[in-house]
Parts: structure tokens; sequence; C-alpha cells
DNA sequence: ACATATAGTAGGTATCACAAACCATCGTCC
DNA sequence: GGACGATGGTTTGTGATACCTACTATATGT
């Protein structure tokens, strides 16, 4: 059947095309990847250098460097934590906090209309697909809620 | 419904999943994602520096470096275009295309793994919805075959 | 022949990501 | 209560990425 891919090729274009979105949808904001992917870490409530670390499986060296450039625009800042004076919370400011409303909101946008190109049954089935995948495969909340 | 997540909550996440596959794919073999995808885009044809910066959506001075540490590694190798003087076509060495192969099994293989641990039917609806989104919107053939 | 577009490179800057070495604090175990 | 290993973060150094601007050389259209 011509125009079918298999699952490896539609899965990897598939990718590339929502991460296209989302780099695009950065870019107007003057941010960049990794820097949008800080701050929804952060969007819903503040994390620790380590905990961060681990959600975007970057070494805890590269989260410094990315939250110093983040903070250094006002959209974060640090502050010791009450209980371990070793640690550190990073949390945003209202500016960040603004922009990174905004800036799920117009990924949502974008993705959502990408949905819309297809027939209602195919959104639904891809919603039960994607979830149940990035549940069993324990994807960190990169995006979205913590919750599941 | 509990554990169902918004579309473009489980479009990133899942995005996010395979691109951790990817990654971690192409560290196993010493290769960084970008260096991957320019081997992949090379995988079937030769191509020019404009071509693959038009794929990889790159600028050009982007892809003059990307080349050139592949190339260091013997990975490709620049020629001259018969036709056009200033025009450069950049193929895989014979390790390159080995390497490539490898590589591009690897990753299916991982996908495919991924793919199984759900039902059949679902599957067959990922494949479907995924294809129909990246011939719609146009998404390059940053892996697999250029034929649709 | 001349203007313009195209293919690619060079140089400069900022970001990103890692590894290794390091400091400070926390918890535990004796 | 003090030594000791584990934990939270930073520093430093290196290499890769990616952009923009400027530049060279060749092609193409008029």
């Amino acid at each position: 059947m011509s125009g079918v891919f298999t699952t490896p090729v539609a899965l990897v274009r598939l990718s590339y095309l929502v991460n296209a979105i989302y780099a695009d949808v950065c870019a107007t904001h003057g941010l960049s990847v990794p820097q949008a992917q800080l701050m929804c870490v952060l969007k819903d409530s503040p994390r620790g250098m380590g905990e961060i670390s681990a959600m975007l499986r970057l070494d805890k060296s590269s989260v410094t460097g990315l939250v110093e450039r983040v903070e250094r625009r006002d959209y974060l800042r640090r502050s010791m934590s009450a209980t371990d004076r070793r640690a550190i919370t990073v949390s945003l400011t209202p500016a960040g906090k603004a922009l990174t409303d905004t800036f799920y909101e117009e990924i949502s946008q974008r993705l959502t209309d990408l949905a819309t190109s297809m027939p209602t049954d195919d959104r639904d089935h891809l919603n039960r697909i994607a979830t149940h995948l990035v549940l069993t495969e324990d994807v960190p909340a990169v995006f979205g809620p913590v919750a599941s």
C-alpha cells in the first residue's frame, strides 16, 4: 500500500515534526529548546537542581549553566532550601511564569491544529496510544501535568 | 478519565520518548544526534550541501561544520559535482554506509519493540495516523525512504 | 557583458552538554 | 559526637552545535 511508512519511520518523522514545531514556537519567544523545556518543567512547581537534572536527563553540571542563562533573563530565580542548606530551589519569576503560560498555550494550539487535520476517530486513538506509551515507558513530565 | 493526556501533551512526550531512544542509540555508536541525522539523510543517495541544509533545516554554514566533523571520522567524503563547479557532492564512505545501516537497523528495532508493547489494532492506527501527518505536513525524509 | 542568484566557506558569538575535580552539608553508624 | 560515605551543586575545560554576516566563485538570465 503506497504512502504508508513502517512504524519506526513514521515515529521518527512524527517526532521530527513535533520537535520542529516546538523549536519554531521557542524561536518566536527568543528561547532555545532546552530553555523552554526547563521553564515548562518549572511551570507547575519549583524544583531543585537534581530534580531538574533527572527530568530533563541532563548532567547536573549542564543544568547549572542552563539555569544560569535563564536566570540572567529574569525568568527564574534560585532560592535556598529551608530544610537543606546544600540545596537550591529554582522557581519561575512572574515574568517567567507569564512567558511559560503563553508558550505552553501556543504549543498546545499548534499541535491541536495538527491533530484537527485528521479524523476524530484517529485523534482519539492517537491520544490513547501516546498516553499508553508515555506511561509504560516512564517518560518524564517535560510537558503537561505531573500527575497521571 | 484518569491517565489520559490531552493530545498536545501526548505528542510532546511521545516526541521526547522517541528522541531519547534515538539519542541513546546514537551514543552507543559514538555519534551525536545531528551527525546521525546527517548520515541517515545520505543513506540512500549522495546529496549536495544545500539539499542537506534544506532537509535538516539547518543554516548552510552549520552544515559545513557538521559535514566536516563527520568527514574527519571517515564516514563521508566530499567530491566535486561534475555539472556544477560550485557544488559539492557529499556521500557516505563504505565505513559510513555500514555504520548507517547498523544504526538504522537498531533504531528500527528499538522503535518496533516500543510498538509491540501495544495491541495490534492500536499499532495499525498509530501507523496510519503518523503517516498521514508526516505526509500532509511535508516532513523531510530525515529517516527512511524518500519516496512516499 | 552585466547584473543577479546560487553553492559553499570563513569568522565570530552564544549555547549546550559532558566529564572530572571540587566544596559543603546531610545522614548514618559506631 | 566524630569519622565517613552519600548527596546537592558549582567550577573548569573541551568539543559540538547553530546562527549571522561577510565573502568567493560559479551559474544563469536578460
